[in-house]
Parts: structure tokens; sequence; C-alpha cells
DNA sequence: GATACATTCTCTACGCTGTAGACTTTATGC
DNA sequence: GCATAAAGTCTACAGCGTAGAGAATGTATC
């Protein structure tokens, strides 16, 4: 018998589940990036034949986008917050957070949608949206600004996400050495000014950025809502 | 006898390049979609032995990187238009569209710099960066303020793509049935107002919203300009 | 023409991937 | 004890990226 990794010195295992696996996904997909996520190495990770891992993931795609929903998960939105305004920047910052802490998981929450139609998504994936789309109408939107103010709030906290993401480099000692190596590396010529920006580069307060974009679509967006009361029938 | 492919009767093909390899390269991606790209599908499309390819892209990391930099030599930016605002207007819209000429491409513009440090990506996918750099400095920004503008802008303009991407659906005619199909999916109690949208999601005029968010955007980022120099020049 | 060299392309092979299909083991109900 | 269902395993296959050796071709020099 081929009982290779320490484990119970019985004949049983751990059992599995659909819980279990994904959040060990998350785990190694955390540790080690997207690549490493491959089912035979999942397999490995939780002692178990690989082939077993399809009683919890119909493929590969499924499993990635249950790791998605997982991390989705532990985003909380109240619907009910009367200050909406105040509710949407506590929602951007806490995804900001979860995206730092999961990082190797944010192409697949971006990426992911694009393959997919809407109303085919993985349902953990539609909660933020539909209780954003709550909490909105609920301050007063009519349902289609309230879809329009999502789209423009929910672009704009990606692309910082994104955007913060591609600039941050995780050991803040290479940090320095790899941005100076980079940056020397362009030509003086054509990037005079981004060269020019290393020391501006390397602190990027990104939570700070993210309140002062936020400050600016904010107010505007709240503008169309008191303009929207004035002249529509509610 | 392998000559497939028209090409001449005579033993000799045409001569590759790295262009011809990253515009097939790109052609492909946009038929059937960023799987399809493989080594050997390729190499199969130029009629040539896949590991010919390694000699313009160390690997397929590299092949990906080329075909982002092709697509992003397609946008046109204009560093001294004085008009400030309608230049990142304009590259905006220049974006958008190009992002919809090639959807299949842009997860990979979104998603390679995420694990590759700035200063090491390919020189092409730098550029809009450091003109559009140039372009706020010429306006009056000082470059640590034009940075964070880029930031504010640019951000914002990735995370409309991607989320009008998200929504979009290729087929015209399925659209309504994978829409409605997908929509009724939905728990009726825990996405009331998602499914209530159905006839509002159908029609997104992208165009009008990115128009409507840069808007917002950019007047409040023009403020900060007013605010940052108190004699302006313009 | 002949020779040497550099470039370009091809061939073979290795270890990895996702996963279909048949099979074995274990838990459960009668 | 036995039937049935569920869970886990084994084997196998087609495809992947790409290392490394080799063949074919183009060019420079004599």
């Amino acid at each position: 018998m081929a009982d290779s990794a320490g484990s119970q010195s019985g004949s049983r295992k751990a059992p599995l589940s659909r819980e279990l696996v994904l959040s060990t996904a998350l785990a190694l997909v955390d540790a080690e990036g997207l690549d490493a996520l491959t089912m035979r190495r999942l397999g490995q990770e939780l002692d178990r034949d690989p082939m077993s891992l399809y009683r919890y993931a119909a493929n590969r795609a499924a499993l990635l986008d249950g790791v998605s929903e997982l991390v989705l998960d532990e985003l909380a939105i109240f619907p009910d917050d009367p200050d909406w305004q105040a509710q949407l920047r506590k929602i951007a910052h806490d995804l900001r957070l979860l995206a730092l802490r999961h990082p190797n998981v944010v192409p697949l929450l971006v990426t992911r949608p694009l393959s997919t139609p809407l109303g085919l998504r993985p349902l953990g994936t539609l909660r933020p949206l539909e209780q954003i789309l709550a909490l909105l109408i609920e301050a007063g939107f009519s349902p289609a600004a309230a879809l329009h103010v999502y789209r423009a709030y929910y672009g704009f906290l990606c692309g910082h996400i994104l955007n913060e993401l591609q600039e941050y480099i995780v050991d803040p000692e290479e940090n320095e050495a790899i941005l100076r190596l980079g940056l020397h590396r362009l030509p003086a010529k054509s990037f005079p000014h981004l060269r020019a920006l290393g020391p501006v580069l390397a602190d990027y307060d990104g939570a700070a950025e993210l309140d002062q974009g936020l400050a600016i679509l904010l107010s505007g967006l709240a503008g169309q809502l008191s303009i929207g009361q004035r002249e529509s029938p509610s």
C-alpha cells in the first residue's frame, strides 16, 4: 500500500469537501501563484488522487471560479447603510485590502467574468453587484441610475486595484533595486518623465489615492442623484 | 508530404520575421481566443516547425508580451495637444475601441503587467504611460501630480473597459437568449434587483457611460490643477 | 567553384498538463 | 448478508512548452 505522506497512520484520511478543496486551492494560489494550482498538485496537497477533485469541481475552470467565489465571500456589504457614500467607500477599501491579501487571485477576479456571460457566473461573484444595487436604490437612485452609478464606481475601483497591484512589488528590499534597475534600462531619450519619477513611483499610498479618486467620483455621482430627484418621478 | 497550405510550390517558404510572427499570433488570438495561441498551433499557422518561433520570442510569455505590444502600438497619443482634457478623452475612446476590436487580448493587457515589475515590461506597453505623463506635465501639472492624475485616469479607463467587456456579448442574436436564460437562473429571492434590470442591462451604451465618468473625473482632476498652481499660464 | 561560417529552421524527446473511462473501495439501507 | 450508492483510485491519452542536437540554407572569403 502506498500510504505516502503523513496523515493518520490508519487507513482513513480526512474526508474531502468542496470547502476544504477550495480553501486548500486558495492557500496554494496565495502561496505559489495561479500556475501552481494544477489538479495534480492540489491532489498532492490534499493527499488524494487528483481525479478525486472532480467530485467537487467539474473541471479546472470551475475550480478557479470556486476560488474567486471564496475570496469574494470575504467581502461584507451592508445594503441598508443609510450613508451610501460612506458604505461605498468602505467597500472600496475592503476590496482593496482583499486584493492585497490575495494578489494572485486578482487576475482571476478580473479575467474570468470576461469569458462568462453575466447570467452564468457563479452566484457568489454576482452578490456584490446585487447588494450594491440594493444600496443605491435604497439611497434614492432609480434602478437604471443605480446600474450606471455601479458601473462607474465599480469600474473605477477595479481599475484602481489593478493599477496599484501593477506597481506593487512584493519584497520591499528588492523593490528599490529592481525598480532602479528597471528604470535604468529605459532609454533616457524616449522615457524621460518615467525615469525622473523613480522616487515618486517608489512610495505609492494606494489607500490615499483610492480615497481621492472616490471623493471626486462620488461627489459627481451624488450630483446626479439630486438632479434626478428633482426631475424624475420616484 | 506536409506541404499543407498554399505557399510556393518550390521548396522555399515565405521568410519569417518577428512582425509576421506577432501579427499572425494576434490574428489567431482575435479569431479563436488566447487558448488557441499555442506554439504548435502558431507554427502550423505559419507553416513552420513550432520551434522556429523561438527565434522571435524567447518563450510563450514573451510571445504574449509581443502581442500586447502590437495591440498597444495601435494607440496614438499626442502629448503636445494643448487641450489635455480633450486629448485624454480621445485616448480613452480610442483605447475602448481598441479593446472592442481585440477583446481577447484585453486579459493580456490587464494581467501581464501584474507579474512584471514596471521597469522590466516591454517598452511598447510603457509608452502610453510616458506620453500621458508628458501631456499632463505640459498642461501644467507637476510631475508627481501628473502621476497621480494618470493613475486616477488610467485606472478608471481600464476599469470601465473591463466592466463593459464583462457585460458584452458577442452574438446579439444569442444575447437576449443567454441573458434571459442566465438571469432566469438567478434565485429571485436573493437577486431581485439584478433580475429586474434585465432590459436595462441589455442595452449598454459604453461610449456614453465612459464619457459621463470621464466628465466627472476630469473636472475633478482639473480642479486640483488650478489649486496646485496660483498663477496659471493657460 | 570551394570552403568556412553564421543564421535559420527542423527533429526528437522529456516532463508536465487536464481529464475520460473503467475500476476498487467504502458507507448505507434493508 | 447483500444491494445500492457514493467516494476515491488507476490507467491512459492527447496536448502542452521547450531543451538540445542536428540539418538546411544564405553569405563572405579565397
